[in-house]
RNA sequence: CGGGGCGUGGCGCAGCCUGGUCAGCGCGCGUGUUUUGGGUACACGAGGCCGCCGGUUCGAAUCCGGCCGCCCCGACCA
């Protein structure tokens, strides 16, 4: 992208209603505009870096087979009805009705509809176990949006929701989910901890948070140095081996780890000190298994071994794609800007021009901006270098090749590196390389 | 939803208490000169029915009422 030609409007002061770090940036870098409280627009660049995380969740949710599918962000108010959530839901959500006067509301989840989907066209345990996802705009009507896209009222989520035969089954999907979520907040150099959550009606143990760990995260949370030892790569767990998942499984929850309002003194105790680790961490995911809930409320049942029919066994599985993002920046910036972790950036490299109209930089950034295209942000703006940098530190960019006169004149550019600020001078093509593009 | 605060050019703010030559400052934006590796300097310039509606008054950004929007603390949450 060219700068010039590009809606990345970024900002030298923080508008007035941005109180933490990863919302001011957010203004500041040009990737969101609010439209309403709680409702915001994603600019170009910022858009990028949503497609990024998207991408990456897709490709997690993918390798542990979970189909993707899309369903309407509105749903029939009929369908709520039949599980019992309709009244239930409370002003949290969004209603409205049609030209014809039909009840309507924008979905804040889709339970219902999964459950709705799935006994219309799933007859038998022999089509089963299943899980789809999906990745799609929520609402809810929160009585205080804040923190940006941290909290807002609209948000893209994805959620997946599996379908079995049994609980042996159930129990399987939740392990793999569980650990296709390690691995995708691992891929977006993120440190994230499971941490049991209440169980609501069902009971047991599954139902946990991922909680990801950020300096200036919403609540203080205590866990185990264990986490930081667990290798959960393909080659250490295989995701289709019930035998490696229940090992998983077993390795994530057998160590301690909880949020400041469940954190229990004397369990923490029993930690060897120096293996206590406290920080603070911002909620990006929640998994649980549910039972026979929806199948049950509403009568989704599927015919058994014996033709006898029953309540399939579902789960389900949400990730804050939008929240990531704020988290992200939450757990990695400085005094200058957004540090972004190769994987999410929404540009590899910013190219700045520091002289627009010098023909050996200009031929130095073209060359440059071609070899790189959509991956480069290429700053051609009649800008003073101050600003280019400035702009490019905010911007977060891995990346900066620098293509100013004194090094143009022989050849040579600087390539910056974000988040270490380590510079050297070289080629174009050894900067290209050392980029890896 | 309870408590508090704020709406004045794109952004950050002053002015309001003590109505009238108060529509102003910094940044940004445009033009020119200047500068040319970390938000350059100077000059000139464009840009605002002071959130909206109503009231008081000879006169309202300023006082009064209503409404709308936004933010903060709390309760609540991906």
């Amino acid at each position: 992208m060219r700068l010039s030609r590009s809606l990345v409007p970024t900002l030298k002061e923080t508008p007035a209603e941005a109180q933490i770090v990863s919302h001011r940036l957010m203004l500041r870098a040009g990737l969101i505009r609010q439209t309403a409280a709680g409702i915001y627009a994603w600019l170009p660049a910022g858009f990028r870096v949503l497609q990024r995380i998207t991408q990456i969740v897709r490709e997690e949710q993918d390798a542990i087979g979970a189909q993707e599918m899309l369903m309407p962000t509105i749903q029939p108010a009929e369908l709520w009805r039949e599980s019992g959530r309709y009244e239930g839901y409370g002003k949290e959500m969004l209603r409205f009705r049609d030209r014809h006067d039909r009840e309507l509301l924008y979905g804040p989840t889709n339970e219902e509809m999964v459950t709705d989907l799935f006994r219309q066209s799933v007859r038998s345990y022999r089509e089963l176990p299943q899980i789809v996802y999906h990745i799609q705009w929520k609402f809810r009507d929160e009585v205080r949006p804040r923190f940006g896209v941290m909290r807002g009222r609209e948000f893209l989520m994805k959620d997946a929701y599996s379908v079995d035969i049994d609980r042996d089954g159930a129990v399987l999907n939740y392990r793999k989910m569980m650990l296709a979520y390690m691995r995708t907040f691992r891929r977006m150099g993120l440190s994230a901890i499971p941490m049991a959550a209440d169980t609501g009606p069902i009971g047991g143990d599954l139902s946990h948070e991922f909680i990801i760990l950020a300096p200036t995260g919403e609540s203080e949370v205590f866990y185990d140095a264990a986490f930081e030892e667990i290798d959960y790569s393909p080659a250490a767990f295989d995701a289709t081996s019930a035998a490696d998942l229940e090992r998983f499984f077993h390795l994530m929850t057998s160590h301690y780890a909880a949020t400041d309002e469940k954190h229990d003194p004397a369990q923490w105790e029993k930690i060897a000190p120096e293996r206590r680790r406290q920080g603070r961490g911002i909620e990006v995911g929640h998994i649980f298994y549910f039972g026979t809930k929806y199948s049950a409320s509403m009568g989704f049942s599927v015919a058994g071994p014996d033709g006898k029919p029953f309540h399939p066994e579902m789960g389900s599985y949400g990730i804050g794609v939008s929240r990531l993002v704020g988290a992200i920046i939450e757990a990695s910036h400085d005094e200058a800007g957004i540090i972004w972790p190769d994987p999410v950036a929404p540009f590899r490299a910013a190219i700045l021009n520091l002289k627009v109209g010098d023909p050996a930089c200009d031929g130095l950034s073209e060359r440059l901006y071609a070899a790189l295209g959509a991956s480069a942000l290429y700053d051609d703006r009649d800008e003073r270098p101050g600003v280019k940098f400035a702009d490019a530190d905010l911007l977060g960019h891995p990346w900066q090749i620098i293509v100013g006169p004194r090094g143009a004149a022989s050849g040579k550019v600087e390539l910056k590196r974000r988040a270490s600020g380590e510079r050297e001078e070289l080629s174009p093509e050894a900067a290209l390389a050392r980029i890896g593009a």
